[in-house]
DNA sequence: TATAAAAGTTAGACGAACCTAACAAATGTA
DNA sequence: TACATTTGTTAGGTTCGTCTAACTTTTATA
């Protein structure tokens, strides 16, 4: 049985790999940053999770998940989302206040509850953030998506996930009208300064930054 | 902001005051036995919910909830309930599974949260056990219920509530297809061992001992 | 390549929630 | 009422997750 406290490591350590997917370890300070700690307090929970199998490092090495470390984070990270997306389908909660309480809900025990939830939900491939939900066997769902950042030219596309999930650019989408399955229309890449000319569904044509391009996934 | 732990102990205190209404005291010994703790430790609790004024007690004494230590005793209990409900409806939990997994939910930090589960549930006033779910104000709703046992005489009644909520006794209802809203007809009572003759909705009518007929709460 | 900066570790401490063992107070009964 | 039993408290210890301060190793750069 894993306390709440080692779940959180694990889940840190699963959403730092999936930054840089090719080169999937993280540092010890990444890592408490991430989760809001001291180093030293890392460096001692890693001995324990290491003592314990579910991570492989040794002193002023790289960490990495071990088999059995990344199936329990993906276990959270699964319960999460399927949280995210009951207290957004079913319970009216808005894009931007879905993930504290979930947070909470992650780390229920239950293997019949988090079955039960994904019935209940109809089997949902994807979270209100548009992330994919791993399923019970631990596969992850994949899209083929882009950073509208990527599209270059005139091109149309549909918005399937943000990349960053914080409360300004959540309310900034909601502002704009736009929500998973968007259609975006690019129209002009303006080269001096990267920001696009886009029209969102059939509304008037306007521009947005590079920033918020670099921030939004979208699917050709 | 109170810890999981001192959560456990207001709502333990809650439950042990229902218990005998008149007199709803508990003793250290007591409070810990229920929270399956040694009474060392919960003497140490008290004084720690004593310094925060949620109970008001001195050494060798009785304990009682302070207004505050009941309404935030109150506030879990909601929580509990409501989550009861939740799994058993949506989610098709049975009767005597819904208990563990609420002990875990009723701890989740978000108001909204609650309210909202509460709307999704139609304001519901009673859990699968018939237990009354107190509401966002703190009022309990009441039902004018009684032991079984406390039926001397041939008469109709409804089955509102269980006192006994183990797994035991709780399967043995579902054997026997009684559930809360069952009609039960007692038709005789034998005064020498207190067990009664029912006829439970329209079935062939059968004996039940004293001591199941002091577990189930109904109503006349 | 020497050294300064960054990254990571160790040692020692703390509060929370638990324990055991020994003690003190309250209570019930001979 | 005295004393045995029950009830409750204190003292001291453990584990978990956290911290700070001092130290070591790795890395980046002048």
């Amino acid at each position: 049985m894993l306390s709440y406290t080692e779940e959180n490591y694990l889940k840190a350590l699963l959403m730092l790999s999936f930054q840089n997917e090719e080169r999937p370890e993280a540092g010890t300070n990444e890592m408490a940053a991430y989760l809001g700690v001291k180093p030293a307090t890392a460096t001692d929970m890693l001995k324990k999770l290491k003592e314990k199998e579910l991570v492989s490092y040794q002193k002023y090495g790289k960490i990495l998940l071990t088999e059995l470390g990344r199936k329990k984070g993906v276990a959270i990270l699964r319960k999460h989302r399927l949280w995210e997306t009951f207290l957004y389908e079913k319970l009216d909660f808005s894009w931007d206040e879905v993930h504290e309480v979930a947070e909470q809900l992650e780390h229920i025990q239950s293997e019949k509850l988090v079955n039960k939830l994904e019935e209940f939900l109809d089997y949902p491939d994807f979270d209100p953030h548009g992330d994919p939900i791993p399923k019970a066997n631990g596969d992850i769902p994949v899209v083929d998506k882009v950073l509208l950042a990527e599209i270059t030219a005139a091109e149309n596309c549909k918005v399937v996930a943000v990349k960053d999930t914080s409360t300004l650019f959540l309310q900034y989408l909601e502002k704009l009208n736009i929500t998973i399955g968007t259609k975006i229309r690019v129209l002009e890449v303006i080269d001096f300064d990267g920001s696009l000319n886009i029209q969102i569904e059939n509304e008037e044509p306007r521009s947005v930054s590079m920033k918020f391009a670099e921030s939004l996934f979208v699917k050709r």
